[in-house]
DNA sequence: TTGACTCAACATCCTTTGCTACAA
DNA sequence: TTGTAGGTTTCCATGTTGAGTCA
């Protein structure tokens, strides 16, 4: 009898129905057994199914869960929910940041009642998601990541670990739940989505595509986006309704020359150079030549020489010291795009710093601190925008930043839980004029 | 257990003028 | 004459994280 079993992140198909073609087959060159990736288990039981073959399953030997939750879904999470399950228990469901996507994946834990697999960015949501799972669940989860390994019938995960671990525990769970899955499409990743068998999969992200198109990878790997809703969708409702503020700072007249050379360094190689800007290949062509052209890579670092001077313009200190003499009362963050701006700024103004220099404990302290209330601003670059419980404040101050539409949604998130005085939040956006930032600012817009 | 270190991986990085050689 | 690809076989720099190692 044809039998399928669960093998190093493939699933093994043992005489295969002699009439029936079997997609996604292959032969393995060591063994000559027939394998398909293991993401393909529940398409290849369909078409199983669907000829009234009988087989024996050893992949799909998972004991029942039984859980209940004491979540009131909102309606929008009902309805995120509920499509998930019209799709067949496979696919994205994006929802913003603070709109509640744990709650949602609670439910579908619960509905589904399988083992369950929580594959999660970085260490500091894998322990957030066992607190919550441990409270919901009143069970012990088990854990890959962060100093241990423990399986356990719900086990969260961190992507590295679960990218080490998925061809060994691959087969042992039915629904696998991926927090922030945009990260699913990375190069290496992806292949966490290949190996596991779940035929249950959930993402939650508060920005699905990706710029270099690799949600259409997310797709094929965990389903297409089955609902969606954007910050403004629950603004005033269920998010702090909010107003972004644009300043315009103009660069000194230092800088403008510092930035005027370097620029027409950049731009008189695209011309001389038969380079078109065009996209984002276009540049990674430039960064290929750069290896190996002296006048590409001098053309490279005149760029990001360019950059600096007008992410971090003089002009903008003086702004942000306008902000924060406006909202002494208010609890502002500050982002920036580079680390060695915080730490001029932390000294300037005596702000808290946060970067990726910042040890776990002194950030612990730091954002304690920021949610008692006995600091009321912290600056930070990048470390903030995700993976990381960030205490509420209401005024956010872009000082720099990339182009990434998924860096800005993720800082304006930092602003929009609701206010228990219904007040709204406020995002500063600074930007320095007749530069390519204002063409960035546009970018992350979206 | 902790802290310091290294390493690998991921994300962003770009935006508007015009050459050359070859294919259709 | 007109239209279009060009470049190779990854990676200029910076920020960030997790895993692993070692003391």
């Amino acid at each position: 009898m044809t039998t399928l079993s669960f093998e190093d992140g493939t699933v093994r198909v043992d005489d295969p129905p002699p009439d029936l073609q079997l997609p996604f087959l292959e032969a393995d060159p060591r063994s000559g057994d027939a394998r398909a990736p293991a993401f393909r288990y529940a398409a290849l039981r369909d078409v199983l199914d669907g000829c009234d073959e009988v087989y024996d399953d050893r992949v799909r030997s998972w004991d029942p869960l039984d859980l209940s939750t004491t979540y009131e879904l909102r309606d929008y999470q009902r309805e995120a929910l509920d499509a998930w399950e019209r799709a067949d228990g496979r696919g994205v469901v994006e929802l913003p940041t603070g709109a509640g996507k744990t709650v949602v994946a609670i439910a579908a834990i619960v509905s589904r009642g399988l083992p369950t697999l929580v594959v999660v960015p970085t260490v500091d949501l894998l322990n957030q998601w066992r607190r919550e799972l441990e409270a919901e669940f009143a069970v012990e989860i088990g854990q890959f990541g962060g100093g241990q390994q423990t399986k356990r019938p719900i086990t969260v995960s961190t992507y590295d670990s679960a990218y080490l671990r998925a061809d060994d525990v691959g087969g042992d769970f039915g629904l696998v739940v991926f927090d922030e899955v945009h990260h699913l499409g990375g190069e290496g990743y992806r292949d966490i989505g290949r190996l596991l068998a779940a035929p249950a999969r959930l993402g939650l992200t508060a920005t699905f595509e990706r710029p270099d198109g690799a949600h259409e990878v997310v797709e094929a790997l965990v389903g297409p986006r089955v609902f969606s809703l954007a910050v403004d969708d629950l603004a005033g409702d269920h998010l702090a309704e909010y107003d972004i503020k644009r300043i315009e700072v103009s660069l000194s007249e230092a800088e403008r020359a510092a930035y005027d050379d370097a620029q027409e360094t950049f731009v008189d190689y695209l011309r001389t150079s038969n380079l078109d800007m065009r996209s984002g290949a276009d540049y990674r062509k430039l960064v290929m030549r750069s290896g190996n052209d002296p006048r590409a890579r001098e053309a490279l670092l005149a760029k990001q020489r360019a950059r600096r001077v007008m992410m971090n313009a003089d002009a903008k200190l003086d702004a942000l010291e306008s902000i924060l003499a406006r909202h002494r009362d208010d609890r502002v963050i500050v982002f920036t795009a580079h680390t060695d701006l915080v730490y001029r700024l932390s000294e300037r103004f005596l702000l808290p710093a946060i970067t990726n220099e910042t040890g776990t404990s002194e950030r612990r302290e730091i954002l304690d601190r920021f949610r008692e209330g006995s600091y009321s601003r912290v600056v930070t670059a990048n470390v903030l925008d995700e993976g990381v419980d960030v205490p509420d404040a209401n005024v956010a101050v872009v000082l720099s930043g990339s182009g990434s539409e998924r860096e800005f949604t993720q800082r304006l998130g930092r602003i929009l839980r609701p206010k228990s005085d219904g007040g709204r939040a406020l995002l500063y956006e600074l930007v320095t004029r007749e530069t390519t930032e204002e063409d960035v600012a546009e970018r992350r817009r979206g």
